[in-house]
DNA sequence: TCATTTAGTTTACCCCCTAAACTTTATTTT
DNA sequence: AAAATAAAGTTTAGGGGGTAAACTAAATGA
């Protein structure tokens, strides 16, 4: 394997590393303690695609539906999502936002951009393309793995 | 704010996303179920700098010390790590691999290159230097956070 | 009507984290 | 020399995450 692609692989592994350190600890300690980053995507599904069921919410976030059952569990009892049996089959449950959890949502997200914005002000404006270039690439090659 | 940040700020987000869920996710349940992510990482600090101490490895790695002092407990119960207390003054432990210790972290290292070298291969060569630019300035700017 | 399947929940067990409080040891101050 | 303070690391309490198996309730199919 040529050096290149080794370089960037590790360059790729210390940016997942320190986005995972800087980004997501800054988001859960300081910028908004109420909502978990895993909340957080959650909440995101639910904006772009909702109302959903456990199963969706499963399928678009990932991991096992244990997780999403326990994840919803948490968001209900801070009352940010309620649920709604479907009527012509009580086993689906479809989740939506309340107003407090819309609300919340909103500013956890408004919070994460202004973040992200002070960090990645740092690209230059000629690299931007670059950026989103090579950035939807590495996007589609990882939604490939599935 | 510009319209091409904000798409830059999505499509970070995303490369963060669905590179925690593949690429940690993968790691964690399939290539390598002997250590988690945080493991991992904690022992790729220590074979780049090792011997160190709990306080040491709490400043390269982030987070409180406790969950240093957590983790190592872990990884001493499965044999991957010793510690030893410095003789002129008992407060603080040195860790250090095991010889167990040390085969299992190749093992999943090397493991870990191989499934990222699968994903990233998918990087055209000549948009590897590009790959590589945008990377490094992107680590830099995370790591100015501190 | 009974067997099978589906949607979601619960249980057991693993991992992660922070912050405060604690223990042990070293250093500094009195 | 003794007391106070500081440092290194651990423990506790409470929060988050996860998987997989087993479970419950409801729907579907034979």
């Amino acid at each position: 394997m040529s050096d290149r692609l080794q370089e960037a692989i590790r360059l790729f592994t210390d940016v997942m590393v320190y986005g995972q350190n800087e980004v997501f600890r800054k988001v859960e300690n300081e910028l908004h303690k109420e909502l978990s980053m895993e909340q957080i995507k959650m909440l995101n599904w639910l904006e772009r695609y909702g109302p959903l069921t456990s199963k969706e919410l499963t399928e678009l976030q990932g991991g096992h539906k244990s997780a999403t059952s326990s994840r919803l569990k948490k968001l209900v009892d801070k009352e940010y999502v309620k649920v709604v049996q479907k009527e012509d089959d009580r086993r689906v449950k479809h989740v939506e936002f309340t107003e407090k959890g819309a609300s919340a949502y909103k500013e956890a997200k408004e919070q994460v951009n202004e973040y992200l914005s002070s960090v990645l002000e740092g690209i230059e404006n000629e690299e931007i393309d670059q950026f989103i270039y090579i950035f939807s690439k590495v996007k589609e090659l990882l939604k490939k793995q599935n």
